[in-house]
Formats: C-alpha cells, structure tokens, sequence
DNA sequence: TTTTGAGTTGTTCGA
DNA sequence: GTCGAACAACTCAAA
C-alpha cells in the first residue's frame, strides 16, 4: 500500500442520518461501511427555520426521541457512535469536516421541499470544495424527478401513477446492515439526547404512547412480521374497521425511516403470503398512496399550505374557534368523531377510515380551513409525515389531486353503525357512552330518556349534545361550495 | 390533434 | 327494503 493510499483510508466518512432511523437498507451507510474508512454517523437537528424543515410537532418529537436512542444502540454494537449537532446541515457538516478531516459526506436522498432544497446546496457546495458527495434512495419506491408522464408532466391521478409504478421496473432488494462499522475514535463532542427535551412533561400527554409503541428499526421489523403473520389474511376486508387491529400500523416506522418500502414491498413477495394475493394487493396500493403524496408533494412544494385546485382560494370558512377546539378535544357530540379524536391524542395515531370521518367533519361540517386540521393532524400524530397528511387533507376537502369530490360529505352516524357496527371503537374511546346500547351509540340524542338514564348518559354534562345539525351542516356545506364555484374566476 | 374512458374510501332521494 | 340516479363538471393520461 502506498503512502498516499493509506492516508486516504485513514480519513473519516461522515454520514448523515435524517428521516432514515435504521441500519438495514440503508445505502449511505452501507456504501459508507464499503470504504473501510472509519465511520462518524451524524444527526442534525436542523430545525432553527422552516427554510430547513417543518419542525416536528409534539408526537413526532417524542418517537424521534426513542428512534434515536434505539439507533445510537443499533450503531454502537457496530462499532460506531453517534454523534448529536444542533444546527443549520451546512455549518454543522462545515464543522464537523474542519475538525476531522473528512474528504466524504454520504445521505439518504429526501424529497420534502425544505429537505431537498438544503440536501441540494450542500451537495453542490461539498462538491465544489472538492468532498465526494453521494446521495442515495430509500424513502421511496420512485425518483420523483426521474417520474413522469409521457406527456414529460407529473401525476395527478392516483390510477396512471400506479399502473406506471407497477408497470416499470421491479423495485431494488434491500441492502443488508452493514456487519460492522470501522470505528472513529476522536471525540466529536456530540450532544445529550435529554438536553434536547423531546419527551413531554407537566403534563406528560404521550404517557400512554408507549402501550402501542415501540419506536426504532427492531420494532418496526415486529409490526411487519406481525402484520404479515396475521392480519393481512384479513386486510381487504377488515381494514376499514377501527375497532379491529386490521392494518400495518407501519406508518410511523416508515416516518421515521426505521424501515425502507423496498423492505415492505420484498417482503410481500414471500411465497406464504401467495393466498393472500388480493389483500396483498391492497396493501401495495396503500403503500402506493404513500409513493403518490410525495409524487404531490414534490412537484407542489405548496401542497400543506395551498388549495392544490386554487378554485377553493374562496371558500366561505366559518373557522369558529369555539368548534376547532371541541374537535380537537374529541367533544363534538358525534361519538364516531369524537373517539377518532380521543384516540388521536391518547395514542398519536388514528385509523384510517376514522381520519376520513374526522376530517370530512372538520372541513364540511364545522366549515373550517383543512390546513387547521392538517396543523393539529402534525403536531399530534406520530406518523405525520409532510406528504401523506397535506395530500390527504385536501384529498378530504375536495381541493387536492384526485380528491374526492365535495359533494361527498361523511355522514358520521352511517360511518359509524357501517365501520364500528358493534361499537367497540366508540365505547373504548369514549366510555362514557359504554353502557348505550348499539342502536344508539352512534346518535345518542335521538335516543328516549330512559335509555340514556339507564346508560348514565346526559346529554350536554357527561356527554356534549351535538355541536351541529347533521342536515343543516351538509346544507351549508354544499351551500358554500356552490357559491364558490360560482365566484371562482374559472366560471 | 382529437378522442375516449376513467376517476380510493359517500349520501340522499325517490321510484 | 332495495336500487339506481343525481350530486358537477372537469381534467387527466393514453390511445
């Protein structure tokens, strides 16, 4: 070996971690691993300006906190140590190669606009300075630069994107966890997690988070082992179910990247998941969804803050605070929104189906601006991610791509007897409506005083009377929507 | 260039 | 009780 050979060796590599928690498919890390180099594993707390990233709301911060101790143990049996910086990426990577003398900077590519835009300049500005620079995939399936329509435009409809997905190429097996990290010796002063306060206190609102929880890569890889063992026989059926734990509950690993849909989708093509091809099926399509909103997303930097259909710049908003907040609180009266909401905060994760209903009532029956939803839907939810939540909200609001039509207005009772006919969402949710009987349990003031006596039921102390006419807010609705339309500079 | 078929998740009304 | 139509056109994506 010559001189110069064993002195490029001696040079540290630094890899950045961001939202990709996890050692197993992990390119930058196993390219990293591929040099020989000695490894300094790096997480920037970028968050000093939204030019960087959306900072993460409540919930996420408390997953992040565990994420990061399970991936600084993941890395430490592997040789390597973790090193925790505060900061903006650029002066924190400036640092960190002034003081060890790194000629190499590896990441996992993202694809949220703050997070490309700062992933962007320091790659060209490492590059221009001579650091080898390399990013690689991992959070999605597709390149959403590379994805296009053959017309040269991005996707808008959900169907062709995924005909076009499934169409091309078979999507890369993951990479192994590397077996081993070449240490770095040198302090590289890093951060105490604590000090970064992530976890709640007085009060400690996530103290039940951890009954459903366990944040970092092991525990992703359980929740899909379990899924595939188990519910995804049934997931066609019962997904829509909130009451029966029917689906993934992979969201927030995939948040947090603790784990890659190449893991998922190689995973689906186990040979004992063959009889179960339909709800596998289904379950690609989800993941499909998922691909779509950053597809969005990408090419609408916008999409969390701005009507996608700028038709509904005029939409007549009543965005009553007193209503905000009894929807927040999980008191609007109507129990299947009322639990949706309640699981929400109690758990930082909400069913899907009840997603829908929640927020279907938000936007058309309360008349309240989608992006108040959305904000609370971040700040609360422990999968939020920049994609999924904006593209889905204005899916519900009928202001997004192949959203759903305005029209569709969620009828809570019938989505309640229809998805929790037995009743056993509300009343884990909301107890105290437990001793209604199923015939009521959706509708509780159309139910004879002496029922609601019997169940211990009164409206409007222990329970809220319905803070909306049903058929009156639909109305209103459709009533404001067409009267859009009407002012909407395209007509 | 034009045409064509299609488009996650619903509700209500009236026959 | 069941069923089909109306609700709104609009625009996308590919042939």
């Amino acid at each position: 070996m010559t001189e110069q050979q064993s002195s490029a060796t001696r040079f540290p590599v630094i890899v950045l971690f961001r939202h990709d928690l996890r050692i197993s498919d992990n390119r930058a890390l196993y390219a990293a691993a591929n040099t020989g180099k000695p490894i300094i594993p790096v997480f920037i707390r970028d968050e000093g300006n939204t030019e960087a990233s959306r900072p993460a709301g409540g919930a996420r911060q408390w997953w992040l906190h565990h994420s990061l101790a399970a991936l600084s143990a993941s890395l430490r049996v592997l040789g390597a140590n973790l090193v925790l910086k505060r900061g903006a990426t650029q002066t924190i990577v400036d640092r960190l190669l002034d003081d060890t003398g790194a000629d190499m900077v590896l990441w996992n590519r993202r694809y949220d606009p703050p997070g490309v835009r700062t992933d962007t300049s320091l790659k060209s500005e490492l590059i221009r300075r001579g650091i080898s620079a390399e990013s690689f995939d991992g959070h999605l399936l597709h390149e959403p630069f590379l994805f296009k329509t053959g017309t040269g435009g991005f996707y808008r409809v959900y169907s062709p994107f995924w005909r076009a997905l499934t169409a091309g190429p078979e999507p890369r097996d993951p990479v192994p966890a590397p077996r081993t990290l070449e240490p770095y010796h040198e302090s590289m002063g890093s951060q105490c997690l604590n000090d970064w306060a992530l976890l709640p206190e007085k009060p400690d609102w996530a103290k039940d988070f951890a009954k459903d929880w366990t944040p970092g890569e092991n525990g992703a890889q359980e929740k899909l082992a379990a899924f595939l063992g188990g519910a995804i026989g049934g997931y066609d059926h019962d997904r829509d179910k909130p009451a029966i734990e029917a689906t993934s509950r992979l969201s927030p690993h995939l948040a947090h990247g603790e784990i890659t849909p190449f893991q998922i989708w190689h995973a689906l093509k186990s040979p004992s998941l063959a009889r179960e091809g339909r709800d596998v099926d289904k379950f690609r399509r989800e993941i499909g969804w998922r691909e779509f909103s950053y597809h969005l997303l990408f090419n609408n930097p916008a999409l969390a803050t701005k009507n996608y259909n700028a038709s509904f710049d005029g939409f007549a908003w009543q965005n009553k605070a007193d209503d905000l907040k009894a929807w927040q609180q999980g008191r609007t009266g109507y129990p299947i929104v009322d639990a949706g909401m309640r699981q929400l905060w109690k758990t930082g994760w909400m069913h899907n189906r009840v997603r829908m209903i929640t927020a279907s009532f938000l936007i058309k029956h309360l008349r309240i601006d989608w992006r108040k939803g959305e904000a609370w839907f971040w700040d609360t939810l422990v999968d939020a991610d920049p994609a999924s939540n904006a593209a889905s909200w204005q899916w519900v609001a009928g202001s997004g791509a192949d959203a759903a039509p305005y029209f569709r207005i969620f009828n809570p009772m019938l989505q309640g007897a229809k998805f929790d006919s037995l009743g056993a969402y509300v009343r884990e949710f909301v107890p105290e409506l437990k001793n209604l009987s199923d015939k009521y349990l959706h509708a509780p003031w159309l139910a004879p005083e002496n029922i609601l006596n019997e169940a211990g039921v009164v409206l409007g102390q222990n329970y809220p009377h319905p803070i909306v006419d049903h058929q009156a807010a639909r109305q209103q609705a459709l009533v404001a929507y067409a009267n859009t339309r009407k002012d909407s500079p395209s007509h």
